[in-house]
RNA sequence: GGGCGGUUAGCUCAGCUGGUCAGAGCGCCUGCCUUACAAGCAGGAGGCCGGGGGUUCGAGCCCCUCACCGCCCACCA
């Protein structure tokens, strides 16, 4: 294998990502055993994708989150479990297996449910691993051992009981109730699967002929066809337009029903004519208002969507869309149409089949909140379980403290069906079908979060009492994007704790949102969509996505490493666009890596003393290596990704690679390397560590070659910073050379030295004498005493350097340069000295800062003296 | 209608409790096939930190306000 190491100057993702994912998994430690306390004990439930789904770069991006999480937890030595499975996801996939069907010509009524539910168990088998399996291909340590489905019996089970037992208490009931009918997926859903979009509609001025003979009265309706179900007109109780006509009656058009006119205070007075129509079959607002005064409910849709007989026979069977047009024109022709003008409003849609949600009255089951709610508030003011970004925290609670009934019936067949059987007036509820004959159950199921509410702990075995449970549950994180935080969180929250007697999670992390580079969603109707496999393995890259250096094509194979870097370095702010540039920069830091590996293990001897730091740059880099630690600590716990993997790109880069290994060269070259060897193999190994829970597969793949490391990166301790190695001098020395060294390099330039030319400079500064040989080899110049005139000087801390030869110096252009640099310290001393001349800043600002700034005019009067 | 984010180099974004904070990656320009890496190395150009007020000795960083952009929540026909 080390022969891969000698001859390989480029890291193949594709090569050693399988290779590894294979050790790990062999090695079992992905499975923790349920031992120890949930305290001790490290675990996260993940948000359980759709069987139907396919890998998105959400998954990507809080799979790439979790790992990190649970493999930094683990190399703490926490017994680490990250809780793997699907969600059956009701309606979602059985629109999928329902389109199957109609693609081989046949239909889910015409097979029935049993054999239905049957081919969508088949349809699971076949593709339901697929997501699984990219969460491998990922890196992902999760526990895949013990898989989970939302359907399996042990946790249909669970489900079962939580309603049985919600039953029991009161909490679930049954009602004919306004909801939100989805005649998309011919099903009710809930408030939270609503979302409202602006559609132009035409508002129509109707009038409403009095019953008196005294005129009439005109209101205003984007949906006329619902005034076939009205049952009253309404006005503002202080509307002295009309409160005159409050308690007399309104005919409707065409229908001729009588229609009590009533004061209400919904009413708003300014808009449209001041009068509304109410139809309490088929708007919230009316059906409140109609509960409120006791008024007929008249159900004129369906839930087909088209006419009932209740809307008279001339619109019966129409859809409501035809019936709008056939009462547009029967108020026309009885001219009772006063006017009409299009109007820009929000309507709601259904999110899972994209059409117009209609609202109506049905028999539905529903559960009653109150109860569960306060103890879930209480736990979130309390600060028992904390929400990331904290500012959400506002939002959950507002949330709660406004919740209303949850409507958890749907009208599918593909999910947990509720336990309640009929026969004539009784109704049973229970874990088993009730004895005795003609019994018929409850056709309906259960929402899908019902089901995924009770995830953190069905998944470990409750409500038996499993080691499982007694391990890991309560679980610490939960991260998850923040449109589920009602949806999902805010009922696992409750869930938990009536159910298992405890918070799901401590922690609430909510990831960004991964945007297309255009700022769009992601979305595959849109084409803006990319899937995370094409960025591992290769594939096609969409239009939106292809520009500058990464035009339209293919996306090259970047390995997994490479995309959680990127992920994690572009989830920053709430929103952010997907940026294939970090993506790019994370296969860069890889490469690096796997290179800087080889200079080191290369050349490192058998046998190694102890590391310890003999020169300069060695305290310096063993200093940084330890500032590197602290803050990548402190960025985990503060679940902040972007600044842990980027801060861990500076530090590869600009510490350990441009300067700490340039400067160990000559000592790595020698014969005698074994002690720079030894603390070069210690900072590599330590960065290995440091670097594992984001880039696991190429830290895992140069841990294999690293001598005596025996066993899985996967599995060493994650490296602390230790206080004791901070060395403030050395990082001072090393920051000045280092300085130096780039105002040299950019004074040759400009004499127009050739890069391998040697030249000779005097230097004119202190503070250099543990690094001159290493500014002169770095920076290609050799010291000289001599006191000729310069032919360039560069200033540099402490002083300046002066460049004594050159072969092609353009004088004048070198004149002009250091007049500007003498422009630009005058300015600066002119600066600061006004700064400390300033009373109010020497007087109130910090001792230190004030020091500061009389060391650094020092250093500037010092740089431009040395330019003269 | 309420709430939350955002507006910093050509592009995508960092800038933690206000005091070397004006940065990174990519792109662009100039050199280098220097014995870890050309998917590399070195150097360089490029920004009145959205506009306007204010607080402060000092403000991308705090306050007010305006303007756009995005998202979440919400029963105005």
């Amino acid at each position: 294998m080390s022969s891969d190491l000698e001859t390989r100057t480029r890291y193949e993702p594709s090569e050693a990502e399988p290779r590894v994912f294979e050790r790990w998994e062999q090695s079992g430690r992905f499975h923790p055993e349920p031992e120890g306390t949930p305290e001790e004990n490290y675990s996260i439930a993940i948000p359980p994708p759709n069987v139907t789904g396919a890998l998105h770069m959400g998954h990507a991006l809080n799979g790439s989150i979790q790992d990190a999480l649970i493999r930094h937890a683990r190399m703490q030595g926490r017994n680490a479990k990250w809780i793997l499975g699907t969600d059956h996801a009701g309606i979602a996939t059985q629109t999928q297996v329902e389109r199957m069907l109609r693609s081989q010509g046949t239909s889910r009524e015409e097979i029935g449910r049993e054999a239905f539910i049957e081919r969508t168990w088949e349809w699971r088998e076949q593709y339901g691993g697929t997501i699984i399996e990219q969460y491998k291909r990922l890196g992902a340590s999760a526990d895949y051992t013990e898989e989970r489905f939302t359907l399996d019996s042990a946790y249909a089970h669970a489900v079962q009981k939580v309603f049985v037992d919600l039953f029991a208490k009161g909490l679930i009931y049954r009602d004919n109730y306004m909801v939100n009918w989805d005649p998309g997926s011919r099903s009710a859903i809930s408030d939270l699967e609503v979302e409202e979009r602006e559609v132009t509609d035409t508002l129509y001025y109707v009038d409403y002929p009095l019953e008196s003979g005294r005129g009439s009265l005109t209101i205003a309706t984007v949906r006329p066809e619902t005034m076939l179900a009205d049952t009253a007109i309404a006005v503002h109780p202080d509307d002295d337009r009309y409160t005159r006509l409050v308690g007399e009656t309104a005919i409707l058009p065409i229908v001729g029903r009588r229609l009590k006119i009533i004061a209400d205070p919904y009413v708003k007075p300014g808009f449209g004519t001041g009068a509304l129509k109410i139809t309490p079959g088929h708007d919230p607002n009316d059906f409140e208002i109609g509960r409120a005064h006791g008024l007929e409910e008249i159900s004129a849709i369906g839930e087909d969507g088209r006419m009932t007989p209740e809307a008279g026979e001339r619109f019966q069977g129409m859809t409501a869309l035809e019936a709008r047009e056939a009462v547009v024109a029967a108020l026309r022709e009885a001219g009772a149409i006063a006017r009409t003008e299009p109007y820009t409003h929000n309507v709601p849609f259904s999110h899972r089949s994209g059409e117009r949600i209609e609202p109506l009255i049905s028999l539905q089951w529903f559960m009653r909140m109150e109860e569960l709610v306060e103890p879930a508030i209480e736990v979130v003011t309390s600060g028992r379980i904390k929400i990331h970004p904290e500012n959400w925290t506002r939002v959950y609670l507002n949330w709660m403290e406004n919740i209303r009934p949850w409507c958890i019936s749907r009208q599918l067949w593909w999910g947990h069906q509720i336990p309640v059987w009929y026969r004539g007036e009784e109704t049973y509820c229970g874990m088993e079908a009730p004895e005795g004959e003609g019994w018929v159950r409850d056709p309906d199921v259960l929402d899908t979060w019902f089901s995924s509410g009770l995830w953190p702990f069905a998944t470990l075995g409750w409500p038996e009492d499993t080691p499982q449970l007694r391990a890991f549950y309560p679980t610490d994180v939960l991260s998850t994007g923040r449109e589920i935080l009602f949806l999902w969180v805010a009922r696992m929250i409750m869930f938990g704790i009536e159910f298992a007697g405890d918070i799901p999670f401590t922690d609430v992390y909510l990831h960004s949102i991964i945007q297309a580079p255009d700022g769009r969603r992601m979305s595959k109707s849109l084409g803006t969509g990319i899937d995370p496999l094409a960025l591992i393995e290769g594939g096609p890259r969409p239009p939106v996505y292809g520009s500058g250096a990464h035009p339209p094509g293919e996306f090259p194979a970047y390995g997994a490493d490479a995309v959680r870097f990127g992920l994690l370095a572009m989830s920053s702010s709430q929103d952010v666009r997907f940026n294939e540039d970090k993506v790019a920069q994370g296969r860069q830091l890889a490469n690096k890596l796997w290179n800087a590996s080889r200079l080191v293990l290369l050349r490192a001897p058998d046998e190694l003393p102890q590391p310890q730091a003999s020169t300069v740059e060695d305290a310096w880099i063993l200093s940084r290596l330890q500032r590197a630690k602290a803050a990548t600590e402190r960025a985990f716990e503060t679940f902040e990704f972007h600044r842990a993997v980027l801060g861990l790109y500076d530090f590869v880069y600009g510490e350990l690679c441009d300067w700490y290994l340039e400067l160990i060269k000559p000592r790595l070259y020698a014969d005698d390397n074994a002690e720079v060897s030894a603390v070069a193999l210690h900072v590599l190994s330590e960065t290995l560590a440091l670097a594992h829970p984001v880039i696991p597969f190429v830290t895992e793949e140069i841990w294999s070659f690293v001598p005596g490391s025996g066993g899985l990166l996967m599995a060493q301790p994650f490296p602390a910073a230790d206080e004791a190695l901070i060395d403030d001098v050395a990082e001072a020395e090393i920051a000045r050379a280092i300085e130096a060294v780039e105002e040299l390099r950019g004074g040759r330039d400009r004499v127009g030295a050739p890069p391998g030319r040697t030249l000779e400079a005097r230097l004119d500064a202190g503070g250099y004498d543990r690094t001159l040989d290493a500014v002169a080899r770095l920076a290609r110049v050799e010291w000289s005493t001599n006191g000729t005139q310069p032919v360039a000087t560069v200033p540099v801390p402490g002083g300046s350097i002066a460049i004594l030869t050159s072969d092609a110096v353009d004088t004048e252009a070198e004149a002009r340069r250091t007049a500007a640099a003498r422009q630009r310290l005058d300015g600066e001393i002119a600066r600061a000295e006004g700064k400390l001349a300033n009373r109010g800043f020497v007087d109130k600002a910090p001792a230190q800062v004030v020091e500061a700034e009389r060391a650094k005019l020092a250093r500037l009067r010092s740089e431009l003296e040395a330019l003269d």
